[in-house]
DNA sequence: ACTGAATGTTGACGTTGCCAACTTCCGTAG
DNA sequence: CTACGGAAGTTGGCAACGTCAACATTCAGT
């Protein structure tokens, strides 16, 4: 009298982690909302509303893996797009490009990775996540370092204040556009492509011939946020 | 038998709105994590769990009015910092240190304005928000329009285009900067102000010799956002 | 074959956002 | 002056949520 049906649900998923955070990614793309519950992912996985437990401490936890798993997308994607082409100047702005479409083809999902929902209590990013960021963050790095700015500003000790400048002035403004599309306090953005284009070729052409020198101290990673 | 004590708790609060939002206003500065409840901000305010509907429908129009209260307070102090000054050049830089002195000194509220947390379903901003965030991007374009681009690039219809996208790139550079401050993804922030500064004179720099043309289509201002 | 660790389930608790019905108070029209 | 209608606040209830504790099932290694 056990298994009236045969096979079916086999007590243990298998692979109930992954289904999981798929189950997120899907909701947050389809809702463009980020205020799933839990249960609701049970429930897609077709499992107990505590399932999940076992797999993640908390909510929190299970948002960070799928902000992790929002900033691998993000890495492979700039990656394929930057691998199609040689010059570093456009390889450049091609990461950029996909940066964008990345974060406004899927706006809840961006929100989630840089929303600031993580590191509310004791303000610390999971590591998951931050493991992620750099990867991304270095990509952008290599790009500009191997010649992006062009060859007045080659990559030399000598310059390392000024790239680090460049990398950190390039990330904040294709971050600022992409949320201001996403939070669409800016608009249309149809033409996101053409928008970033215009925009980082005049701060680069800037950038090359007066680049901003960090003040000294200051450095572009990961830290203790706040204060 | 009423009224064992003299005067206390006139059961009309009096101004109970006000002191919600202020009440909320606090908890974001206090606890920075927006996770805070509703029936916690009337319990703060000393009022029965239901009262504050009386005043919003929703808690999202609570959390509406506390991000408009937010932009308010951000225009007011970028004007504050504004008026003191008077080469259109110097406003620009102070106006963008107020900018992200007010987003780092207060992360959850900023995280509230910007971080998409309204306009879930039906992705649009209450009209409040709107409005005030509005005024904040009118102060900057105002000070750009009068000529913080220098007298190479002028203020007149030809330049229109230009200087629209010198308003965006600031703008977006500035909010960048100031949610991966906030984020703690770049750090450290004590140099925030000499940070932005030396962003934004290269970006100026560069912009003023060559300054991006839009494309034809783009305009800065709300709309429907996404897609 | 036995046993311990993974993994999933059931049931419960406190809290939350919201609804409905009731009460208290104030301004104002008659 | 009084009656009354609506604004503002209260009480109680509901379903859903995140989380905990105890229990069940399965798998892996001896």
């Amino acid at each position: 009298m056990p298994r009236p049906q045969s096979h079916e649900r086999p007590y243990h998923h298998g692979d109930l982690r992954r289904a999981i955070v798929a189950s997120a990614l899907e909701l947050l793309r389809e809702t463009r909302s980020l205020e799933f519950s839990l249960r609701e992912l049970a429930r897609r996985a077709g499992v107990s509303h505590n399932a999940p437990y076992k797999h993640f401490a908390d909510k929190r936890e299970l948002l960070a893996a799928v902000s992790g798993a929002g900033f691998e997308m993000l890495t492979k994607l700039m990656a394929s797009e930057m691998a199609r082409l040689s010059d570093p100047r456009e390889q450049l702005f091609a990461m950029l490009r996909a940066y964008i479409d990345h974060g406004v083809g899927n706006p809840a999902l961006y929100t989630l990775m840089f929303g600031g929902y993580l590191g509310s209590p004791d303000h610390s990013r999971p590591a998951i996540e931050l493991a992620e960021a750099e990867k991304a963050k270095g990509l952008l790095a290599g790009v500009i370092s191997a010649g992006a700015l062009g060859r007045a500003i080659p990559h030399s000790p000598r310059n390392e204040q000024k790239i680090a400048g460049a990398i950190l002035a390039c990330w904040s403004l294709v971050h600022g556009l992409t949320l201001l599309l996403v939070d669409g306090l800016v608009g249309p953005n149809k033409k996101a492509g053409a928008l970033v284009d215009s925009l980082v070729q005049g701060m680069l052409d800037g950038l090359s011939t007066k680049l901003p020198t960090l003040p000294p101290g200051t450095w572009v990673g990961p830290q203790a946020p706040y204060r």
